[in-house]
DNA sequence: AATTTTGATGCAAGCGCTTTCATAGACTAG
DNA sequence: CTAGTCTATGAAAGCGCTTGCATCAAAATT
């Protein structure tokens, strides 16, 4: 009946609140509240009227006071080293889908390969209310995992499965995968490789990637100087540096594996352009299996890992371990190795 | 010197709060939030104090109660419609960027191409603090656009650029980009033109290239019919099927137009299966000009779009717009046709 | 020495919500 | 008809922070 002293289209004030949306619908804001969160505790008319009074006045709860209040977000971070390729998109888009399944939403940060930066990332995340996190590998500061801990954020990491880690992980063993890789490789002849790789520093992934590659040479009884490695930060491009670097050797491998499918790649474009046949002169070999592995000629040879499943499983398992569900074991998921077409017997 | 009554390592209270901090520094929680916000402002003595204590109790600012007291989040969000591909990557990591030159944060979300989705992602968004918005193409609900203007949250529109439009935009001329490129290919004697693109519903990015496409063949005289386009999601795999049918139909095209480099790679990769010799044969364009236009083989010729440059000149002005300076006019970034492998001349 | 300025700090209000507890009315059961 | 049970609602206490204002001591100015 009476007029709203501060309602409507004068265009200086705030936004709406519940308290706006309250007035308007003649409640309570506990009613209102009541309306977006428990609908079936109010009568329909009520209802009916405070979502008329919503609408009006294009009314959005504010998250950060409903956080506060509630005490509850309803929200997970991951943060992953890159958005830049699609390394982590497939499994990335998995874990939100399953999330919402659960009722969450996720908060994706991206660290540039960077600790530091990641960690920034985390308290970024941590600040905006995630109640759990999804990491990428083991590797990271201590303390940092000591913050967590202190303020009991559920950690899963994911994309890597060591069993001599105790932390919760739902990934595959880095090391096994391309430890059969190699192997196959080996059995193919080649008897020198060269190694394309991130940096070894801050990443575990890489790392055991290399371990596995070296346990196979060994049992071959190869010694170590057959592999040549580069390390380098994943890109096309960089790729294709890095295999110019190697095959600037002076002796030269006969299959170049690369750290990921987006190095291997690059490699390969340049091994094209320098006149290598591909696999007859030179194999190469990936690791992921994105799309991108299907489409470069010939077709790239590489460890299929199961991204979408991997994604999936990881956000249940972290909404169990935000509600407080103890988790076991870690789960380990198995690789494959994808054949396609630059893997070949070794020349000669 | 008295015994803090809720402090340390009992494990089972609330993560600790600015107020904990401050007990333990012995100090107010208002010197606390100095601290943390404007250094310089209080004493050097009582500063080392506080972060002593934020560090012994590893606390963490509650981003949704900062927001709330300080009605500022320094947050902008964004939302594209995907992130599987890498067709936004590269600017929304350039735009990413320079937000953070300027001390914002991005919250990126993704559509998966859904209207509705889109709208649930904006409201999210805004809920979250989201100070403004950059959003994918001009195409959308004029609900929303009315909910944003309601709220007063500024929305930069980008990956667009249409001279109709009175709104803030960024971007390239979408119907002239294709335009030119289909001027080039029927230079090359192309008569017959096949397009895989994406739904053309809710999508003026695709319509207006098609559009482009439309208005060269009308200046060059050709009927409509000698467009066959099949409208589909961005996928390779889907860019493969499109072009299988395209290529079913009785009257082949001398080029396939593909409405991006995803959906021109998977028409290539198929062509090959399928015997075309590329560009003999057959020509194969894209859009975009993302990095995997550059590993299929032949390389792919693509119309190249700035998307660094467009990225950083939208954060630019989206900032600006925010800080409510006003904004003039719209954008236009310039385009170019990156010729590479796949382009050719018509056969006979 | 008296006054003003400056700098460091604390007090307390309030940001927009949720939720516990209380209340009032409408039913049900005895 | 009375006591007991529901159901729908409101009042009000926070949630963890920022910030305008007040205070007080020390430094600078007269």
């Amino acid at each position: 009946m009476n007029s709203n002293k501060k309602k409507s289209n004068n265009s200086i004030e705030k936004l709406a609140t519940l308290a706006d949306v309250a007035e308007q619908a003649q409640v309570s804001t506990a009613t209102v509240s009541r309306c977006l969160n428990s609908p079936d505790r109010v009568d329909p008319n009520t209802r009916e009227r405070v979502f008329k009074a919503i609408d009006a006045l294009s009314y959005t709860p504010n998250f950060g006071a409903r956080a506060m209040a509630a005490r509850r977000t309803q929200t997970v971070g991951a943060v992953i080293p890159t958005m830049e390729n699609s390394i982590f998109a497939r499994g990335i888009q998995a874990f939100q889908e399953e999330l919402s399944n659960h009722g969450f939403t996720l908060l994706v940060a991206s660290s540039s390969y960077k600790p530091v930066r990641e960690e920034e990332q985390i308290k970024n995340l941590i600040a905006r209310g995630a109640e759990g996190l999804l990491l990428i590998g083991y590797d990271r500061n201590p303390v940092i995992y000591e913050f967590l801990r202190n303020r009991k954020i559920p950690v899963l990491v994911t994309w890597a499965f060591d069993p001599s880690e105790s932390r919760p992980a739902i990934g595959f063993n880095n090391v096994e995968a391309m430890n059969n890789l190699t192997k196959k490789i080996l059995e193919l002849g080649h008897r020198k490789i060269g190694l394309i790789t991130a940096s070894l520093k801050n990443n575990d992934r890489a790392r055991n990637r290399l371990k596995g590659i070296q346990e196979a040479m060994k049992k071959a009884d190869l010694p170590e100087k057959n592999l040549q490695l580069v390390q380098t930060n994943y890109s096309i491009e960089n790729g294709s540096k890095a295999f110019e670097k190697i095959m600037g050797a002076e002796e030269r491998p006969t299959v170049v594996i690369g750290g990921n499918d987006v190095l291997a790649v690059g490699a390969l474009r340049k091994a094209k352009e320098m006149g290598f046949r591909i696999p007859d002169d030179l194999s190469i070999t990936g690791f992921d299996d994105i799309e991108l592995a299907q489409v470069v000629d010939p077709a790239l040879t590489t460890v299929h890992v199961p991204h979408r499943k991997m994604g999936t499983r990881a956000a249940q398992i972290l909404v169990s371990l935000i509600n407080g569900e103890k988790f076991e074991k870690s789960e380990k998921l198995q690789t494959t190795i994808q054949f396609r077409g630059t893997l070949g017997h070794a020349p000669h």
